[in-house]
DNA sequence: TCCTCCTCATTGACATGTCAATCATATGAT
DNA sequence: ATCATATGATTGACATGTCAATGAGGAGGA
């Protein structure tokens, strides 16, 4: 049975040979990203969550944002940033503060040992990416992987309000 | 500053156009993972690792495999199998027997109520692979993706042995 | 004003994942 | 036979993620 044959027929499932590619790239993603979160994990003492956090705090105004513009930042809902927000609370990350304008809001502050953990972690994080993704791709690839994932993105954007 | 632009001077360190590309990609890859898991859940009540298992049960011969089979053909550690075992036996899914030529070790079969389940899945989780990944990319990017993550996933072997 | 509706953010319950430690059994050397 | 060691599998503690429910405050119309 070839690559162009339906697994089943008549009702448009993917073929073998896309199902193929299929398993290899989500397998091959999930694999990267644990292996990058163990080694930031271990070098650095922060997980992929708490960088991009503290992350979108550094490049904010006044190392602050409103809770709703830190889960735009971050893309997540709300009550995981929140979750993730008590547990970076806890360690000293972050701080949260109540919003003047808004008595609703609240305001996430970097603490300084947020900055200095953020600071520390930036070479080992960016090292990781380019020992496991760019050294692993030629050029081109790394190009087409940037088009496919854009691709894939506005199609999921476009099903999903 | 242009995307050839290291982000930081003499260290090999990602320029801004490969860190764009990595973000995009995988961001990408969690969103789709995220978006996947969310409509196999609903529509069938099986998470995707469920899925995997049943599958790998559903192959083997008499429906049974070894624990440490099953981690490999996974590619779970074994402690996270345990537990996602532990789970799905606790829904009725699979049951544990003792293993005959290892008294260490433990045979997962596959239960009744676990096969139905999988069965009910397969067209609903190979049509959400459709849609959301082979309607959103040409065939030629399809096949580049594969090999996109055959490279990566070389790449990691390589260096986590 | 008061009432309704919307938004901001948090919480609780639970599913999932990682790591290190544990326990029991097999295996091989002496 | 005995002992040291390796292997198969589980467990506990904890980090992380999702969903649904809640509380608490704003905003606008009757």
């Amino acid at each position: 049975m070839g690559d162009d044959t339906p697994v089943r027929r008549g009702r448009r499932l993917p073929t073998r040979g896309e199902l193929r590619d299929w398993r290899v790239f989500t397998e091959t993603s999930e694999a990267l990203r644990a292996e990058l979160a163990a080694r930031l994990h271990n070098e650095t003492g922060l997980s992929p969550s708490d960088y991009r956090v503290l992350l979108a705090l550094s490049e904010a105004e006044g190392e602050r944002l409103r809770s709703s513009e830190l889960a735009d930042a971050v893309g997540w809902e709300r009550s995981r940033l929140s979750h993730h927000l008590k547990r970076m609370e806890r360690r000293g990350l972050i701080r949260r503060e109540d919003c003047a304008a808004d008595s609703r809001g609240a305001e996430i502050v970097l603490e300084k040992e947020g900055a200095t953990a953020f600071h520390g972690a930036t070479v080992p994080h960016l090292t990781a990416v380019r020992e496991l993704f760019v050294d692993a791709l030629t050029p081109e690839q790394i190009a087409a992987a940037g088009e496919i994932a854009r691709a894939l993105a506005a199609h999921l954007d476009a099903r999903t309000p």
